[in-house]
DNA sequence: ATGAAAGCGCTAACAG
DNA sequence: CTGTTAGCGCTTTCAT
């Protein structure tokens, strides 16, 4: 490994100087910079970036822990994080912690081991604040939310306004006549499921529908139980007219079952979660989109203020609006 | 920062015994052992990876380069990857460089940086091999390529039989009659764009039918070049009567571009690249699987080899087969 | 404008 | 079993 030293010795200076010729932080002779840039071509030199960050505890670099990398949600939030880094000079390390709380602590602890400058954390599966990160705060290291947070978790977070939109996509249901409305949920121990559960009840009770606890189904985000509950749900005598499916991934799932219960154009259907073949697929899917870009590009600035101490104080919470996107699955054009 | 010595100094032993105990390589009495353990808990010690890697010159850490983390194929193979990797003690660190050769060499030198232990590369966007990366052999750090490869890059490899895949696919549009057969390939400075279109030509000419320069579209990987191109393909007369689309996400474009031409059911249709909603997109989308997870487990898997050593010698390229999958969009089926 | 030298936090001989 | 110590590669005063 070719160290600072090997390129000082090449170019006839000391360490300090080829150090000064690296980070511009010191007038260099144009002679003098010439000589060590050759050299550190020459010798094809990279700066050990764990003898900086020891010497500088610094990194330059973020971390960003994402529950499913299969799941196009997510790479979309990290694309629009990554933008923004990259911009200002940090480079985004991401970890796929695949819904599993160890593999996310693990990813963590990584990450911190690594004296990551910053974190962006989507976290997944627990009702509760896990103890390391409860006892985060005292790192100093700023750490910023998306999407999801544990309740009790004094952190910045950049959150989709998952009340709001579900409850006009079932709103929008409700308007065009379906009062059986079967809902798959996500895993309620996690935040956002539980608040599109909530959208779902308070739509329903602002037109005073009863909750039908046979509606409810739980799943998982992904796509298998999502196909399998929504068997669950069309096999109900009656069947539910209209069904409201609260992400991308299980949505795929249920129209999987839809088909082959050839029950795709006879019930209404709205997704949480807008996937790039919705406007395709036949019929084509009505869904709430989420600002992926949005929470992205806001998280990563947010985090960028936070570690160059631009913003201090209290965490805050951003709340972004989605968007019900109405195409034919939920009009019962459809249906002709 | 909560450094080795303060964790030393509370449970009153020295540096080498904190550290004896959190590397368990060498013996430690119990008592002493209990105490360290407690203070490391009590003042939430994290190793610093970085004090750590300067001395030891190993990370236990692996960097990955992908270019396009909104294309599913990709995250599927970083999922392979990660779980071959984490099962061994590493972490997988995932850049993506956005199809950009700039931002894949930004990526390539942070990871370098960082002192990765090994790296996974699917390369975007050249015809020969950056200088970096031929300059790569000397530094002893591993590197897989997976998917793609840069002619005259001497590295490991794991790659799908593109030619093969694309030729069983396009025979199969010929063996249900099909003669005017349109391609939207990828960007062609990419191996296995080239691959694909080749192996198109190698089906035609073994059925003795003429390539027609024209029905030959250029697309970039991406939604938005299938759309366009399949919008020019499909406004050719005679219209082709078949498409062969060489990515998931160009077919996605083109369904749209079909879908808005009223064609979907009038052209036969075959995409290089299975994803998840093909099943259920009406007709179902016939497509040439590739074994995504394979992939990424197979390049791990040779990485880990090199890392510890246990293989050595020369530069190997595995071949891993492709599926074609058989669906209503190419049987004319969905003519009826 | 350049260099000498200390020290970031850790591990690995080695000594005891 | 436990401690002392040198040094990994770099940055950063402080001299010159």
């Amino acid at each position: 490994m070719v160290t600072i030293r090997d390129i000082a010795i090449r170019a006839g200076v000391s360490t300090a100087t080829v150090s000064h010729v690296v980070n511009q932080n010191y007038p260099v002779s144009v002679q003098v910079r010439e000589r060590v840039l050759r050299s550190i071509r020459d010798l094809n030199y990279h700066p050990n970036a764990m003898a900086r960050g020891l010497r500088t505890s610094r990194s330059k670099t973020v971390g960003m822990v994402i529950p499913d990398i299969t799941n196009p949600f997510f790479p979309a939030v990290v694309r629009a994080a990554e933008d923004v880094l990259n911009h200002a000079g940090y480079t985004l390390f991401v970890g796929n912690s695949d819904n599993a709380l160890t593999k996310q602590e693990s990813y963590y602890r990584a990450f911190r081991e690594q004296r990551v400058d910053g974190l962006l954390l989507i976290t997944s599966g627990s009702r509760s604040t896990p103890e390391y990160l409860s006892n985060h705060q005292s790192t100093g290291v700023p750490i910023v939310l998306i999407d999801r947070y544990y309740p009790g978790m004094d952190a910045d977070a950049v959150l989709a306004d998952n009340l709001r939109g579900s409850y006009e996509a079932v709103d929008h249901l409700l308007d065009h006549g379906h009062r059986r409305i079967g809902i798959i949920t996500g895993p309620l121990q996690l935040i956002n499921a539980r608040l599109r559960l909530a959208g779902y009840k308070k739509a329903l009770e602002a037109r005073r529908v009863a909750l039908k606890e046979d509606l409810v189904a739980e799943g998982r985000f992904d796509i298998e139980s999502g196909y399998q509950q929504a068997r669950n749900l069309l096999a109900l005598s009656p069947r539910p007219t209209a069904l409201f499916i609260c992400n991308g991934l299980m949505t795929e799932g249920c129209l999987r079952a839809m088909s082959e219960l050839r029950l795709v154009h006879k019930i209404a259907l709205v997704s949480f979660d807008d996937l790039g073949w919705f406007p395709f697929a036949k019929p084509s899917v009505s869904a709430v989109a989420q600002p992926a870009y949005d929470l992205g590009a806001a998280a990563a600035n947010i985090l960028l203020k936070r570690i160059s101490g631009k913003m201090t104080g209290p965490p805050r919470r951003r709340l972004l609006k989605t968007t019900l996107i109405v195409r034919d699955s939920s009009l019962g054009l459809h249906r002709r």
